[in-house]
DNA sequence: TAGATTACGGGG
DNA sequence: CACGCCCCGTAATCTA
């Protein structure tokens, strides 16, 4: 504990007493050192929200196990078909989960040709986005992806989440880890309430598991496009903020300024491209990744970008002023101040200091969505409580509410506003809510 | 046998 | 040549 050492200039005991009383003791010397801004942060957002989170961890959440439990018997079934589908293919048995075996049966047995290999130690990829490409190649190939899916939705969701429901409360108990993610999000664990499926038909299945308590019902309170509406604020870049603030939907006025087409002539692929860039850039996202996900070649890609801060000029202006800020000052902060350090920026070795900037230029967005979502989350709070509701998750940038039935389109109201108000900026903010007796109902 | 490592894939 | 940010969980496999 290094903390300890610093601070108290103690190790980290072995019983539990003295660890709780040191415990306590930081509790009074480290927000005493702090400066203001730190402070407010600390005052104002994280030691309000500790109290929110406990509550939210305690109430949990209401799951229909016969229903995930019948679905994984379903899926299960499927899975078994699969698998022998799978060995068939192969011509014998052997274990369709072990992806060293599965290795030799498609490269050296059936001849497929092997695009990427994995990161560590070169071994030929067996992932979904090296077994994309062989779909048309041989017909063991989409038996594997719908193998591979279907077997990660029964291990991770479908199985363990009826068994690990409390006796007690009947209900499935999250913890949020509130000082483990560097740019200052939530994490959820045992289990992690934050990755529960939506993107594919059959994993969003599993949100209908998730149900409210008889008498309430389930209100999901969506930011839609908050770290891109960031970027439009403190990038300062006008256009973007245009978009933002005239209400267009921003991947088509991307793809629109971008392409140099009218708004109402962007194609859907047009479109998706420009969402592609929009998200990309936020990562730093090479040409040669963004040629790869769109099927264009390297240099095209190229232009695409080059165009991009054409029309966004203020952000790569933003990125700049934020790496000679890291650099300077050997660290970045969100609109709130909070910090994280990137000795990285300051490395000799080229990788890992690109890697080392697209976090950089990466943090202060994702990190004050994070803050302005924690700050929503400390004002709902209370006003949930006064009329029988209570917040249940956060997972980003949505949060999940349990309402008594009579209130809901009271209650969602109230949340839209306060969540879009969280927070005033040169961009609204957008907040989609959406009601019903399960998560999945809710969108 | 337990813990660590690796590959993989679920989410924002 | 490199090659997209932030997480957590599972299963297979390796290592102590």
């Amino acid at each position: 504990m290094e903390v300890l050492e610093r601070y108290l200039n103690v190790g980290w005991p072995d019983d539990a007493p003295t660890r709780a009383a040191i415990t306590f003791e930081l509790l009074h010397t480290l927000p005493a050192q702090l400066d203001d801004a730190r402070k407010r942060i600390y005052d104002d957002i994280e030691r309000p929200l500790s109290a929110v989170l406990a509550r939210m961890e305690v109430r949990g959440v209401r799951l229909d196990a016969d229903y995930l439990r019948a679905q994984s018997e379903v899926m299960g079934g499927r899975i078994a078909a699969l698998e022998q589908d799978i060995q068939r293919h192969a011509g014998h048995e052997f274990s369709v989960s072990s992806r060293d075996q599965l290795e030799k049966v498609l490269y050296d047995e059936l001849n497929l040709e092997s695009g990427k290999k994995t990161k560590l130690t070169g071994k030929r990829s067996t992932a979904v986005s090296a077994l994309e490409p062989l779909r048309d190649e041989h017909p063991i190939i989409p038996a594997l992806l719908e193998y591979r899916e279907l077997s990660k939705l029964k291990g991770t969701y479908l199985d363990p989440l009826p068994a690990l429901i409390n006796p007690r409360t009947g209900r499935l108990h999250t913890t949020f880890a509130q000082a483990s993610v560097a740019t200052g999000r939530l994490s959820s664990l045992n289990p992690n309430l934050q990755n529960i499926p939506i993107r594919s038909e059959a994993g969003r299945e599993i949100r209908k598991g998730f149900i409210a308590d008889p008498g309430f019902c389930l209100i999901s309170a969506d930011y839609s496009q908050i770290e891109l509406r960031l970027l439009a604020h403190i990038s300062g870049d006008e256009a973007m903020q245009q978009a933002f603030t005239s209400g267009a939907d921003i991947h088509r006025r991307t793809a629109s300024q971008v392409l140099g087409v009218m708004e109402e002539l962007v194609t859907p692929s047009q479109r998706r491209a420009a969402k592609t860039v929009n998200f990309g850039v936020l990562y730093g996202m090479s040409a040669h990744r963004l040629g790869n996900d769109l099927g264009i070649g390297y240099a095209e890609a190229n232009r695409f970008i080059e165009a991009y801060f054409a029309v966004y000029p203020g952000i790569r202006a933003y990125i700049e002023r934020t790496l000679a800020f890291g650099r300077e000052q050997g660290y970045v902060e969100t609109l709130y101040g909070r910090r994280r350090y990137v000795p990285e920026l300051k490395a000799s070795n080229r990788t890992m200091r690109e890697a080392g900037e697209r976090v950089a230029y990466n943090m202060p967005i994702q990190g004050t969505a994070a803050d302005i979502i924690k700050v929503a989350m400390v004002r709902l709070d209370e006003r949930l409580s006064a009329l029988g509701a209570r917040l249940l998750l956060q997972v980003h940038d949505e949060l999940l509410v349990e309402a008594p039935e009579g209130q809901t389109d009271e209650i969602a109201a109230l949340m839209q506003e306060l969540m879009e108000g969280a927070a005033s900026l040169s961009v609204p903010l957008s907040v989609e809510v959406g009601a019903g007796p399960n998560w999945y109902d809710t969108k």
